[in-house]
DNA sequence: CTAGAAATAGTAAGCGTTTACTATGGAGAA
DNA sequence: TTCTCCATAGTAAACGCTTACTATTTCTAG
C-alpha cells in the first residue's frame, strides 16, 4: 500500500484518462444500457441495482463524457454567447444575464470575444456552430457593412437549420427573411428622452461625443439625438457630433482638443458613460466645473455612472434583464413562452437616471 | 424556385441538423478520410482533390462536429474557468486575461460563475470535468473548510487522472501532495506594503474592513496588515478589525455603524476597492473629507479605483496577466516552459499605486 | 393456474469524427 | 521491362454514450 489516499477515495481509482460508463458497467455488474438509464433516470431501475451502481459512479468518480453524450443524444446543453470584451462592464452585465439564466435552465456558457473585430465575430459564430451549441447570442451593435451582414444571414439560416437560432442582443435585425430571435432596448428612445432632459434643462448647444461610425447603437443613440433637438426646432450642427469610440480614453482625448475650439455647447452628450467618464476627466483638467459651468450626460448606467463625481446623469438600459431573456428567448419552444412577439423580437424598455450632472446653463 | 436564397448560397442547403463530413464526401465524390484529412491538413491530399473538398465545404456551409472529433481524437481545445460573478471586475479582468490567452493557443473558453457558492463551484468543477476541458481554473480566494478541501482534492486527482489539470488562480495549495498548478500573487506583501505605507505617513489607528471570514483572501490580506503593524511596534486592537464581505454594500453599511463608534481610527484598509468604495460613500455622506479628515485605502486597482474621487492609493493587482499565466501553466508541457518554479506554482507581484486617498492623519 | 401486462435488464445500432492499415497507380531505378 | 517506392485514397475500427428493440421475470387478473 504505498497509495497514498486511502483506498475508500473516491475518484483516484483509474489511472487511464477516466473511467468510463463501461467500467462502472463492470464495478456494478450490470451492463452500460442499465447505468445509462440510471443515472438519467428516465427509464426504470430497480432500486438495489439503482443504488449499486450509485455507489460504483462515486467510487470510480466516474462523470459522463460531455462529448460522447451530445454525439449519442440530441442537445449539449450550452448556450454560447460572443461579446466584445469580458471587461467592459456593458458586456459583463449582460453576460451575467446570460450566465445566470443558462445556468437556471440547466445550461452551460461558452464565452468569447470578438475584441472588436467583426471578422473574428464570424468566426466565432462558426465555432459555436461546431460546438453545436443550443443557441448563440452576440451581442452589442453591429456594422452595417453588406458582406458582413450576408455572412451573418448565412450562419443564422444555417442554425436555423441545425435546430439552433441565433439571437441578436442589441443589435439591428439582419432583415425580415433571416431566421433570428431578437432582443433589443430602446436606445433611440433613451437617446432622445436624455436630449430632451437637457433641452428642457435650457441647453441648446450640445456635443455629442463618441461611438464608432457606421455601427447600430451609435446610429440609434444619434436618431434619438437629432429627432429630440428635431422636436424643439433646435438646428442640427455637423460641428458638435463626433463619433469615434466608445471608450474612456476617446472621451478624453477628443473632449481635450474640442475645449480648444470655440464651439460654444454647454453640454455633452457621452455616447456612453465610458466616454463621459473621459469627458469629466478633461474637464477636470481643466478645471471646468460640471454641472455649474458644464452639463454632461451618458448612456447605459454602469456602475461607474455613479462612481463618478459628480455622479453621471445617464441613460438605464437593464443589462442584465437583457442578457437573461436573451437566454429565454432562445431557449423557448415558441416566441410567445419567452413574452416575445411572433416575430421572435423583444423590446425592454430603457429611462434616463437623473443624478448631479446637468444643470440649466449658465448665464453668459 | 421558391427558395428565397440564390442557389449559390453557402449553408442553406440541408433541411436537416447540419451537413456531416459523409455529405461533404460525397458532394466531393471521395471518401470521408480523405475529407477528414484535407479539412486538418496532416496529411497529404492532391491539390485538385482539396479545392474540389473545399468548394463542397463552403457549398454546404459545413462545420465539423466539435463532439465527435473531441470523442475520435485526444484533446477538446477548451478551457474552463470557475469564477464567483462575471460582472465583478476582479474576476472579469481575470476572466479576460484567460480568454485572451486561451483564444491565443486557440483554445475556447467555458466560462462558469459560483456566485459565491461552494458546492456550486466543486459542482462546477464535476461540469468542467464532463466537458473534458483541457484544463480547468478555479479563480479567487477558498474556503478553508477541510470537507471542502477535501472534495476539491478528489477533484484535482481526478483531473490529473484524466490528463487535465486543475488551475488554483490566486488561491492557496491544496497540499504538497495534491496535483495542481498554482498562480497567485503576493496577497501578503501587497497589504503589508500598503498598510507600511498608511504607517509611515503616520496613521497609528488603522480600521480595517471587509472580506469575508475564513477566507483564503481574507486571511492573507490580514496577515499582511498585521505583519506591518507588528513591524512598526504598534498594537493590534481586534476593535478594529471587521471582516464581512467583499462588496460596496457591505463596505458602505459598516462604515456607516462604525462612524457612530468612538474608535479614534484615522485611516482605514478597505479589503478590496469595492468596499473602499463604499467607505468613500458613507465617509462623504457624513462629511468627512478625504484625505484631510480620514485617509482611505483599497485593494485591487480594478478601474473604479482611478474613478473615484478623491482616487484611491490602493495594490495594484496584475489581473488580467494573472489569467493569462493560469493558462500558460494549464497548457504548458513542463512547468519551465511557462517560467514556473517545478512545482508548478507561478506567483506574479503586486506594488501599491498611491493616488489621493492618503495624507497624514490630522493633528488632534 | 395461466395469459397478458408491467417492470427490469440486455443487445446492438447508431451519432460524426480520426486514424491505423491497406490498396492502387505511376514514376524512377536497375 | 520489372521492381520499388511514393503519393494518394479508401476501409473500417474505435471513441463513450443513448435508445429502440428484445428478452426475461414477476405480478395481476380472470
Amino acid at each position: 500500500m504505498t497509495e497514498k489516499s486511502s483506498p475508500t477515495d473516491p475518484i483516484h481509482a483509474r489511472g487511464g484518462s477516466g473511467a468510463t460508463i463501461a467500467d462502472v458497467a463492470q464495478a456494478a455488474g450490470v451492463s452500460v444500457a442499465t447505468v445509462s438509464r440510471a443515472l438519467s433516470g428516465n427509464y426504470p431501475v430497480a432500486k438495489a441495482t439503482r443504488e449499486r451502481i450509485f455507489r460504483s459512479v462515486t467510487d470510480l468518480g466516474y462523470v459522463a463524457n460531455a462529448h460522447a453524450r451530445a454525439l449519442a443524444g440530441a442537445t449539449t446543453r450550452t448556450v454560447g454567447i460572443i461579446i466584445n470584451d469580458v471587461a467592459d462592464p456593458f458586456f459583463a452585465y449582460i453576460a451575467r444575464g446570460v450566465e445566470r439564466q443558462a445556468s437556471a435552465e440547466g445550461r452551460l456558457c461558452l464565452i468569447t470575444a470578438t475584441h472588436g473585430d467583426k471578422e473574428r465575430e464570424l468566426a466565432l459564430v462558426d465555432l459555436m456552430r461546431e460546438q453545436r451549441t443550443d443557441a448563440v447570442i452576440v451581442v452589442g451593435g453591429a456594422s452595417d457593412d453588406p458582406r458582413y451582414r450576408k455572412q451573418m444571414a448565412d450562419r443564422a439560416r444555417a442554425l436555423a437549420a441545425a435546430g439552433s437560432s441565433l439571437v441578436l442582443c442589441g443589435r439591428p435585425s439582419l432583415g425580415p427573411d433571416v431566421p433570428t430571435k431578437m432582443v433589443t432596448y430602446d436606445n433611440e428612445g433613451g437617446a432622445f428622452a436624455i436630449t430632451d432632459y437637457l433641452i428642457s434643462q435650457g441647453h441648446r448647444r450640445i456635443l455629442y461625443v463618441g461611438g464608432p461610425r457606421d455601427f447600430s447603437t451609435t446610429a440609434s443613440r444619434l436618431a434619438g439625438f437629432y429627432r429630440a433637438l428635431d422636436a424643439r426646432g433646435i438646428e442640427r450642427d455637423p460641428a458638435l457630433v463626433h463619433e469615434g469610440a466608445f471608450g474612456r480614453g476617446f472621451g478624453y482625448s477628443r473632449m481635450r482638443e474640442l475645449l480648444d475650439q470655440d464651439l460654444g455647447f454647454t453640454a455633452v452628450f457621452g455616447a456612453n458613460d465610458l466616454v463621459a467618464a473621459g469627458i469629466l476627466e478633461a474637464l477636470e483638467e481643466r478645471g471646468i466645473r460640471v454641472p455649474q459651468d458644464m452639463s454632461v450626460v451618458g448612456y447605459d448606467d454602469v456602475p461607474v455612472a455613479s462612481e463618478l463625481r459628480p455622479r453621471l446623469t445617464t441613460v438605464r438600459v437593464p443589462l442584465e434583464e437583457l442578457g437573461r431573456e436573451a437566454v429565454r428567448l432562445a431557449l423557448a419552444q415558441s416566441p410567445h413562452d419567452a413574452g416575445a412577439s411572433s416575430d421572435n423580437t423583444l423590446t425592454v424598455g430603457t429611462h434616463i437616471v437623473i443624478r448631479d450632472s446637468v444643470s440649466p446653463p449658465k448665464q453668459s
